[in-house]
Formats: structure tokens, sequence, C-alpha cells
DNA sequence: AAAGCGCAACCTTAAACAAACCTTAAAGTC
DNA sequence: GACTTTAAGGTTTGTTTAAGGTTGCGCTTT
């Protein structure tokens, strides 16, 4: 699950980023509004947790103009103000939650599972293709044949795969989608993860393939 | 919502195309199992009703080939035959629900709500002219006669002059928008790679041609 | 105005190249 | 100790270059 992070109190990101992180959201964090805006129009994002207070365009300003652009990504606040007035201007504008701080990380987690869970629907949380399941629960790949548990970038990997069955995957996509659009890892992480992620389907017998198409990406593929 | 209808008893065809277009959807009867697969792959349709058994390729054989090519849309097997074992099979070739012969309309369509309710009429992923149809998602060209997978540059090409069919495309014009516009590739590039291009068309039985004029460009025809 | 000529535009194939990709091992990180 | 990243070497193949052929337009000549 990627998730976007403003807050400009650097303590307080480098802390919610640290439990995020921790529970397997994937986490960008950026410290003014503007950036805000700009990261969660990429569409990499699942859901976004915005300061209301920050430099240049608030938190308010930053959900408007998402919500204007017709996104429906799930949005939580988070105000040092405990003031009726801003939860109903946030709620009113289209936020689908509200903390107030300070608040316990049990808390945060709660709310974001729950306004998240029709992201990802709670019911079913298998993804299925060929002989092969993935377990988003356990990071388990599983096929007749037997079981393996996945390292977490390769878990990400086959989740995003799965999802888009088919359908090809460039390696830059993959570099925003996994390690973030701001990660300065080298591209070969890629490779490198995808060919450990080859491996871990071969051990379970599965009967599809990560098909590269040279200069245009990757697809998930069932064997003949 | 678009369907496909494959049933080869007409008396039955008739009357579930009559039902299925009282209700609003917008059905295409095909016969066959091999007519079924090339109307599924066209990617026009929101979901597929196939009988399981059928003249020619049968209703997994077509069932399994859609999903090789990574086609998530929902399918509904009919059969005749009552047996555990048929409905095992076809759920695990990625059926997504089952109908055994004889049922009542109002169940087939209760559960063709069922498993469309998540589909979004599909923001069309393909581009058709003539008999070809290129599908975005995997850079695969195909028409009723087969299929190949085009290199990336072959496929921004026909991806442009499809987008653009009967329109005039000059080879400069090819050049910025396939190459870039800071290219510095000879501009014979985009010669052979239409003669590669033509090769591919030609090996898909394709009844458009690329055709040059002179001093001017190039344009998607359809053959006589 | 028809025939002949030359040249530039276009076509095709083959071969060379370099970027893209794959794999393994080792180093770094938590 | 498990995971991730970097590093390094090898392999593959789409892309480009190069080279030779064909076509058709415009010009000259008759």
């Amino acid at each position: 699950m990627r998730i976007l992070l403003a807050e400009d109190e650097k303590s307080l990101s480098r802390a919610l980023t640290a439990i995020l992180t921790k529970n397997n959201y994937s986490v960008d964090a950026v410290y003014n509004g503007d950036d805000a805006l700009s990261y969660i129009l990429t569409g990499d994002y699942d859901c976004a947790v915005l300061d209301v207070m920050m430099p240049g365009m608030d938190g308010f300003e930053v959900l408007k103009n998402v919500r204007k652009k017709g996104m429906t990504l799930p949005i939580m606040m988070l105000t040092a103000k405990s003031q009726i007035d801003d939860k109903v201007e946030g709620l009113d504008l289209g936020a689908n939650d509200y903390l107030t701080k300070p608040f316990e990380s049990r808390e945060l987690l709660a709310r974001l599972r729950a306004i998240t869970r029709s992201v990802t629907p709670a019911a079913d949380n298998t993804l299925k293709y060929g002989n092969i399941t993935l377990n988003r629960a356990n990071f388990e790949l599983s096929s007749d044949k037997g079981s393996v548990k996945l390292a977490a970038k390769e878990f990400q990997m086959l989740e995003y795969l799965m999802a888009n069955p088919g359908v090809l995957i460039s390696t830059e996509r993959f570099m925003d989608k996994v390690w973030g659009l701001d990660s300065d890892a080298d591209i070969s992480v890629v490779w490198t993860n995808l060919s450990y992620l080859r491996r871990r389907l071969a051990q379970v017998g599965a009967n599809v393939k990560i098909k590269a198409t040279r200069n245009a990406g990757y697809s998930l593929e069932i064997e003949e």
C-alpha cells in the first residue's frame, strides 16, 4: 500500500514514516503542501495523510485541489487544533477522516486501515493468476506444489504484476511504485529483485512467467 | 455493458440474446469456440458467457486462451453437465462463475450482475482499424488470423498511425513523435522500422496497408 | 508531347553495436 | 541472519547503420 505523508514538522514526519513503514506501507514523505499536491497527482498513491498547517499551500488547499481533479483516494487530515470548525471544513472538502494531534500511533493505524479498506478489499486478501496465489496478509506465494514467503520488495513487485496481469510494466514504473519517486537506488535493483522473484516462482512450480519486452517492460504471462 | 455470448444451440442462443438485450446488455452472439476467442480478443467486451460444449474449440479452451492473454474480463461458463469436475476445471482456469443448464433467466441475470459489479466499462485500451487490433497493454498486434508482439519502435509507429487512420504522417513527424525532438538518429531508421512493421502486418494477415505518398508521408489504408 | 535521363525519395536486408537485461556474489543494512 | 543494494561480468536483441535496390517525379531533349 503506497502512502503519501505531508507533514512539515521533521521529527514527527520521521517518526510517522518509521511507524508506517514497519506496518508495510510504502511511504513517501514531503514537507509542504505544494510538493504534496504534485506527488499525489502522479496517481501513484493509495492514500494520503496531510497535515493541515504547512508552509505554502495548506492541507485544506491540497485536499481541495486533489478532489477538484476527481481523484478519490482516501485522505486523512492531521491538525494540531481540535476545533470543530476545522473538522467540518475538512470533511466537507472530501477528507475521509480526521485526526487531532497528539495521537497514538495505534489509532492512526486503525483509522488508516478503516479508510483504506475499500482500496484493498479485506474480504479477499489474495491475488490469483495461473496456478499461483499471493497472500497479501503474510507475503506468502503459493501454488498447488508448494509455498514460500517473499521478501518485501519481491512481494510488492509481484503484487503489482498480479494486479495488472498481462500488462506491460516498465522498469521505471517499478521504481516509482515499489521504491518510491524519490528513491535514488540504481535502476538495477529492479533487475536483481526480478531475478530473485523468478527464482521464487520456480521454487513453487509456478506456471506463470515474468516476460521481458525490450524497451517496454515486463508482464505476467501463463506458460504455454 | 457489452457481452459476448457463445452458444452453439441456436434456439437457446436466440432466447438468451432476447433476454439479455431486454436487460440492457449489448449482445453479440457467436456459435463456436474459435469465433468466441477472436471476438473476445478484440477487447470490445465487458464480459462473456461461454457454453462448454461447442464445435471446434470448446469453452474451456477459449477460457484458457483468453486468460493466457492476460485478459481479466469476467467470464461465465454454461454447461449441460452438472459434474463437479467441470466446475473445478472451469474455475481453476479463471472462470468467474458457472451455471448448469437448465437454468432460470432470473438466476443468469443475477449472477451476471454479481460478476460484472466490479467492471468499470473499461476505458478501451486497444486501437482497431480494418481487421487488426493493437493492444496497448502488451504491444500485441492481432487479427482474426493470428497475433505477434511488436518491438517498442514498431509499436509506437503503428500506434500513431492507428490513432490517425487515413491521415498522412511525414517521415519528420515520425522522427519527432517516436524518436523525440532531440534524437540524432538518421532519418532512415523510420524507413527501416516501417519495413519491419509492414512485415508484421503481413504476418498477421492484416487487410490494412501503410501507404507511402511521395514527398508527403505515410497513411494507414484498408486494402481494396 | 513522348521518350529518355537523373536524382532524390523510398524500400529491404544484413550486419554491427550498444543498451537493456540477467545472474551471481559480495557488501551493506537493519 | 534475513533482506536489500551495489558491483561486475555475461548474454541477448532491438535499434541503427550501411549498402544496394527500386520507384517515380521533373527536367531535358527530340
